[in-house]
DNA sequence: AGTGACGCCTGGGAGC
DNA sequence: TGCTCCCAGGCGTCAC
């Protein structure tokens, strides 16, 4: 699932592959993979057509490129899209949405999605953020990201720190994945009341998020399966890396105790049951209903 | 305003 | 073998 490491890595891409580049002719196969373009299909490539690319840019996991129109073309990923930078003749894959050609004729531009959670448009504005995405918080990694407000604003919310690490509009880019490492890193079990933690535990949190998004970044991000890829094509190397998500029965790697796995927010929680203590006063949240791998198809981690 | 539940999607594995 | 069910999960929307 592609969270704020694998957006960068897209976002790099796109940098090398696209910026300065003129747009020639757009295709769109799948009208939802643009639904948020509420103009249309056909609105999204008049306002494509012709245009510069003048940059790439992310916050959170959202991505845009500025154009030289003063429009931006928006993009989220969801949670099995793709970019590709790829020759023109490479052969289309399945779940090709959206085709960008160019006018020097090198590579395209193509969105590719199979769960279709993702989508481009179009927005007006794109400097310094467009408007489109001004309920998004800054990510961790982001140079005006003001520490000492978030450790407020998490303080005083009244909810598990989980749910807050996964709300956009505290702090963006942090996903199930992400979220699971960070806390495993700062020792938290994601019921801890929000209100309850103390200045220094949530800086603590927040120095994780940072180190295991910006190590993830460095390994290309995380793949468990050919839904998340770079531009090129290739997966990130960042799996081997993980510390809870996914290691449900493995031995936590500070303490030995197996890692437990819980169901959350109709997901999967994975946290050391001796590192990460339960708040107390928390009820036991039920189980998740099935014991093997939470991975989706493919998951090559081994099992034991 | 803050909080939480729900629906949108598809492919693949488990189970029958 | 073939069918159905379940699950992954970001985020927009809506209800309270």
């Amino acid at each position: 699932m592609p969270e704020l490491p694998e957006v960068e890595v897209v976002r790099l891409g796109l940098e090398r592959g696209v910026v300065g580049r003129t747009v020639e002719q757009v295709s769109v196969g799948r009208a939802r993979s643009v639904r948020r373009h509420v103009e249309g299909a056909g609105d999204f490539v008049a306002r494509l057509q012709g245009r510069t690319v003048l940059s790439a840019h992310r916050r959170g996991k959202h991505l845009w490129l500025p154009l030289d129109s003063g429009d931006a073309l928006l993009g989220h990923l969801g949670m099995s899209g793709q970019l590709l930078v790829v020759p023109a003749e490479a052969p289309d894959p399945k779940h090709l949405h959206v085709r960008l050609r160019f006018a020097d004729a090198g590579r395209e531009l193509r969105f590719v999605d199979q769960r279709t959670f993702g989508g481009l448009f179009v927005v007006a504005g794109g400097e310094p953020v467009p408007p489109a995405l001004a309920h998004v918080a800054r990510d961790p990694l982001d140079p005006a990201f003001d520490d000492e407000a978030f450790v407020a604003a998490l303080r005083r919310r009244r909810t598990g720190v989980k749910r807050a690490l996964l709300d956009q509009t505290l702090v963006s880019g942090i996903g199930n994945i992400y979220a699971d490492e960070a806390l495993w890193r700062s020792q938290l079990h994601g019921n801890r009341p929000t209100d309850g933690l103390s200045r220094p535990a949530v800086r603590r949190l927040l120095l994780s998020a940072r180190e295991v998004l910006g190590e993830a970044i460095a390994s290309g991000g995380t793949s468990f399966d050919a839904l998340y890829v770079s531009t090129e094509g290739v997966s990130g190397l960042f799996e081997r890396s993980l510390a809870a998500y996914g290691r449900e029965g493995e031995a936590c790697l500070r303490c030995g105790a197996p890692i437990r796995r819980e169901s959350f927010m109709n997901r999967s929680s994975f946290s050391c049951p001796r590192c990460q203590p339960r708040p107390a006063g928390s009820t036991k949240p039920a189980q998740a209903s099935r014991s093997s791998s939470a991975r989706t198809a493919g998951g090559s981690l081994p099992s034991a």
